[in-house]
RNA sequence: UGGGGCGUCGCCAAGCGGUAAGGCACAGGGUUUUGAUCCCUGCAUGCGGAGGUUCGAAUCCUCCCGCCCCAGCCA
């Protein structure tokens, strides 16, 4: 087969566990951790994390990587984004075996850390309402000031958090900080609030049991340390955290200091990889839901047709690098067809019917000729298929007349029907607009199987029998948007005005091959010439089949024709 | 203008002082009952710029330029 045999990924983050490997770190463990945040979807940036992260522990000797929900925010998580992400990490093919965490299992200790650190006159319970506290943090060039109670004595500190744990304030009305340097130059490390207070919220997980809830970045490290990992890999938006995340862990007791390594995230073109503008498009209704097959979540590309491989392809493709990127959608496309042009059956379907009569065959005739399900394996056998005197071919196959490079039916002129016959068009019939609604033509019983005497016929297409084929819905998508960055183009008010119109288009009257009646929803198929499909879960409200457009073929043709 | 990062082909990306991998894209050609696939071939005297060190620099040093991130009681 073709050379996607997969190549190991190498990349810096890689290096660096070899060396770590080599000098004894860790004891020579590898341990790395995905922690998602159960507020959304997970999407193909997450796959690149995803893979990096399970890609590791699945490529060093006894390494693990644990899934970990990072469930410290309440108002916006919920259990059926933990649900939807646990079945993406599996279906895209890891296995975090029984190690299946929540931050929040780490509640309890998180909160005697807490202690430790008031005790330790490092963290103290600050009054100020959320616009002082801004407005003490200073500036990016000025420092910050002091909060006037960042030297209230420990014993009052810790009575102010234990009132705050039992629920005694509002929301808002005081939080718990770690006491560090407000003229850092570095702002996170200007006290940053480790604890705040949530009243009136069901944490999926913990339910009502609590009423402050730590920061993330309080969280991380600690939840990182229990777990025992030795890598924590994040993005660069989190390299200015680093310090903060070692300052928690040199500052309470605890024996064990994952080192954090930062890589840049995935930007991918035509589309957009935010939580929050994802969320956007499906609260607003741009799109049918988190799994539209437009979307770039793992969940759309799935029922889009993606396969687990072709995405794992993918991420070990654009590698891992501290560089800003932009990956263009032809990388991802390629993955899928490489995939695919291997494995996926293949079938005729005709997605602009033309009716064709064969005036020569008779009309109670059914032949039934045999196609291989792929030109290089056959291992994946055959089928059978009816041919008739009456056929569909698409519109796009027949011009009246055309140039010599057009190598499809022309008025008078000869094609071959794809595992059939070679015929010629002996007439076009018009409606009164003078639409093409028929084409009369003949055979030549001696081209089955069989190059015809005497002449070269050039062009094959693809048909399916009038008689016997299956009336489809053909569903075909497109990018989602269309500008290469909808998200940084700042000469428009939202990424929402480069939503692409055309992103679905429907198609009813499509004719496909009796062989499809056997699918199964998920099926994927070659449509010959035309591009892979994947058979949608539901029927259409007629009950016919529906096919989801995963991908097109390489179209070199569609390039010729543009040019003239 | 404070701090933290990043700049190698159109895009992604190797390279780690010994003379610019690979993939995608693109352009030619061959095979083909899919204008697909497959197979050849081509595609950076050049590594953001300028100096310097060195026999030798994308790799080391200096300065400059450009881009990204940070002022949530989000993650």
């Amino acid at each position: 087969m073709s050379k996607n045999a997969s190549v190991t990924p190498t990349n810096f983050i890689r290096q660096i566990i070899d060396e770590d490997q080599k000098a004894g770190k860790h004891q020579g463990r590898v341990h790395t951790r995905f922690p998602p945040e159960p507020n959304g979807y997970l999407h193909i940036g997450h796959a690149k994390s995803i893979c990096l992260n399970f890609g590791i522990a699945r490529d060093y000797p006894g390494g693990l990587c644990n899934l970990r929900f990072d469930d410290t925010n309440p108002h916006k998580e919920n259990q059926d984004y933990v649900n939807a992400i646990k079945e993406d990490v599996r279906w895209l093919g890891f296995d975090w075996g029984d190690r299946l965490f929540y931050a929040s299992d780490y509640f309890d200790k998180l909160h005697d850390f807490a202690v430790e650190l008031i005790r330790n006159g490092k963290a103290y319970v600050c009054d100020l309402n959320a616009e002082d506290t801004r407005a003490y943090r200073g500036t990016l060039t000025e420092p910050g000031k002091e909060s006037p109670y960042r030297n209230r004595s420990v014993e009052e500190n810790l009575d102010l958090f234990s009132r705050m744990k039992s629920c005694e304030f509002a929301d808002g009305e005081r939080v718990l900080r770690a006491k560090i340097d407000m003229a850092s130059p570095n702002i996170n490390m200007r006290d940053p609030t480790l604890y705040r207070i949530r009243h009136g919220v069901i944490h999926h997980q913990t339910g009502e049991e609590w009423c402050i809830y730590p920061m993330y970045d309080y969280t991380h490290p600690i939840s990182d340390a229990l777990e025992g990992i030795t890598h924590s890999l994040c993005t660069l938006e989190f390299e200015d955290h680093r310090p903060l995340y070692d300052w928690v862990l040199d500052n309470i007791s605890i024996d064990c200091h994952p080192q954090q390594i930062e890589f840049s995230r995935l930007n991918l073109q035509y589309t957009i990889v935010s939580k929050r503008k994802l969320t956007q498009l499906v609260s607003e209704g741009h799109v049918n839901g988190w799994d539209d097959p437009r979307m770039p979540t793992i969940a759309g590309l799935r029922r889009r047709g993606y396969t687990p491989g072709s995405i794992r392809t993918f991420c070990d493709r654009i590698g891992v690098t501290k560089a800003d990127n932009s990956v263009e959608m032809g990388i991802l496309e390629a993955c899928i067809r490489e995939d695919l042009d291997s494995n996926a059956p293949r079938a005729m379907a005709v997605l602009n019917p033309l009716k064709v009569v064969l005036e020569d065959y008779p009309a109670d005739k059914v032949e039934e000729l045999t196609a291989s399900n792929h030109p290089k394996d056959e291992a994946m056998g055959s089928r059978s298929i009816p041919f008739t005197r009456e056929i569909y071919i698409d519109r796009a196959d027949f011009l009246e007349q055309a140039s010599n490079k057009f190598k499809r039916l022309v008025a008078g002129g000869e094609v071959r029907l794809r595992n059939a016959y070679v015929i010629k068009c002996e007439s076009v019939i018009k409606d009164d607009n003078g639409e093409i609604i028929e084409l009369r033509c003949s055979h030549d019983s001696a081209t089955l199987g069989a190059n015809p005497e005497g002449r070269k016929v050039k062009g094959v297409i693809h048909w399916v029998s009038a008689t016997h084929g299956i009336k489809a819905e053909i569903r075909l998508y497109d990018r989602l948007f269309n500008h290469h960055n909808p998200d940084g183009d700042k000469s428009v008010e939202s990424f929402l005005a480069h939503l692409n119109p055309e992103s679905l288009r429907t198609l009813t009257e499509a004719v496909v091959e009796p062989s499809l009646l056997n699918a199964s929803a998920g099926d994927r198929f070659q449509f010959e010439r035309e591009g892979y499909y994947c058979l949608n879960a539901e029927p259409s409200e007629q009950g016919r089949l529906i096919f989801n457009r995963v991908v097109t073929l390489r179209d070199s043709w569609a390039k010729i024709e543009q040019q003239s």
